[in-house]
DNA sequence: GGAAGAAATATAACATGCTATCTATCATGA
DNA sequence: TCATGATAGATAGCATGTTATATTTCTTCC
């Protein structure tokens, strides 16, 4: 089924861009409850100008919002309920009204700007930065982008990358110079612990035709002075089922989450797939292993054992993620 | 007071997308009810849909219009209730339930489409063309383009114009290149009732200066053979006071509703100016004038007449328009 | 100094988007 | 064949935008 609102191009303006308004507020609004930042999305404008601009009356909020006057009264309303904003008339008007942040108010601003601004105004400008042409191939694009991991993902990633940045650690996408890595790094744990089966050696010297170009994802985590130390990958079982498998990250750059931030961001990625299941196959010896995937959400699943635990020799425990 | 949102950027593009989304609804809104389109903007896109596509389920126009299924099945229901859309229920399925335009909804979307479309879309595809650079740049020039003349304003401009472009009129902006016809027709006219006062002659002879400069606006009719046939201007006396004047339509070109289409798309542009007051001055000798004035909103004006009357010498009427 | 109009907010009513959940029907598998 | 889960749509409730109008307070002018 077609798109109508991009069939019918400029005449649809309108709705398209309250459409695509509507998906980034949906988003914002789960972004600030994920931050614990218990306000609402259009709450945020009234508060970040009184934040810049300091106290303002209802009308100058009006102004500097640019929305109607009623909207105004009830933002502020609310946030006068919750206690970030405090009203005080003024002496010489007893018709106005300012308000002002509360330290409630300033603290949350505060909290705002250090955890969700940088990530967010990362994200966004990435995100439209791509962007060229007329306004509607600009939206087109946006929407394409947005379709294919949402706003809310690629903030939670970017808050990922920058916690983790800090001790030196990034994320990178496959490429085809980094196919050795992939070989070196998941050799490196499987010779210790098992032995490479036929299957490991096939999958490991030829990841793109057998991961990538069947609509599966491999991720590596660089560290900035050891270079690539660990690597993971989603490998497409069939239309909507994934497996993640061929995780390892060296022994030199273990015991500083480099395991863990790449876990977490390929189930970022993994979310932003609906993907109908997501499972994993691997061994009980590997007790740290199991522990990391406990703890990012993947339950143990007798069901999937049953199904797909004859793949790998080495295999005795079998997990799924809810997604 | 500055924008908020302007001022954040990136960071919170969802709002302000919102805002120029509502603001689009907004008069998309006003248009339909101008247009005897007895329909809520956000009802269009499943009538044209149902139009575009055929008959949809409630499931089909979910894809179609991409917002959310409690959305379109309201949408559906108020349409259903005024009789819009007939539903059916499948044999096959009765859970699914099939949406079809009925007879009252096919002349409306017919009517939709000789009436509103065409201007509509000519108006926001030359809006939407101009724009270039970044998403946020074309945002802020969208903007910047609607405060100072509104897609409403725009779009009965450009309905005017359509329904007298059929005649062979059309309306031109102030070009230096006219300065000549705005001289000639002007002088034509007043010669021949009046003489030509030096105040006249001042105006007539820098139009750009005395008029463009300062914040007024000058208007052509042009007759598709006879060339340049009429003109009029508004000048900025002062903050938020205008005044209607120097409005000529050459003697060959009258009969032909020149005028009033020259007057109309002058106070369609005067509208979108936010102006406070509108007045014009003039003499009871132009009858045929004074009644094109009042057909178009002007009312006699005591008040006016006191305070500007003595501007020219052969002055003894004044209306004002109440916008 | 008091009435009338203007200005700053508040309130009401409605349009529309969303998420969450309910209901009715269909499809499937023991 | 019937329970069970999936699917299509309906409903409830909230967030947030709008316009229209009421209320309170100020300003201005006779």
């Amino acid at each position: 089924m077609a798109d109508i609102l991009a069939d019918m191009g400029y005449l649809f303006l309108g709705s398209r861009l309250k459409r695509l308004a509507e998906r980034l507020q949906a988003d914002a609004a789960r972004l600030l409850k994920t931050s614990d930042l218990p306000i609402q999305p259009a709450q945020f404008p009234l508060l970040a100008a009184i934040d810049r601009y300091g106290p303002l009356t209802i009308g100058d909020a009006v102004e500097a919002l640019g929305v109607s006057q009623p909207a105004v009264t009830r933002t502020a309303s609310s946030l006068l309920d919750i206690g970030l904003l405090a009203a005080s008339r003024d002496d010489a008007d007893m018709r106005q009204k300012t308000l002002a942040l509360t330290d409630a108010g300033k603290a949350l601003m505060a909290r705002a700007r250090a955890v969700l601004w940088p990530p967010l105004g990362t994200v966004v400008t990435d995100l439209c930065g791509d962007l060229s042409g007329p306004l509607l191939d600009q939206i087109g694009q946006l929407e394409t982008k947005l379709d294919h991991c949402s706003m809310e993902m690629r903030v939670n990633t970017a808050t990922l990358a920058a916690r983790h940045a800090a001790t030196g650690l990034s994320i990178r996408e496959y490429s085809d110079d980094l196919a050795e890595d992939f070989y070196r790094i998941n050799a490196e744990w499987i010779e210790q612990m098992f032995v490479l089966e036929e299957n490991d050696r096939q999958i490991l010297s030829h990841p793109r035709e057998l991961i990538i170009d069947r609509g599966g994802i491999i991720l590596f985590v660089e560290d900035a002075e050891l270079g690539v130390v660990g690597t993971c990958a989603l490998i497409r079982i069939d239309e909507g089922s994934f497996e993640l498998t061929k995780m390892g990250v060296s022994e030199k750059a273990r015991g500083r989450k480099a395991g863990e931030f790449l876990l977490a961001s390929i189930l970022e990625r993994a979310r932003a797939m609906a993907m109908d299941r997501l499972y994993l196959l691997t061994n009980s010896k590997c007790a740290s292993a199991i522990h990391l995937y406990e703890k990012l959400g993947f339950v143990h699943d007798a069901e999937i054992m049953a199904a797909y635990g004859s793949r790998y020799e080495r295999c005795n425990v079998a997990m799924s993620n809810p997604l």
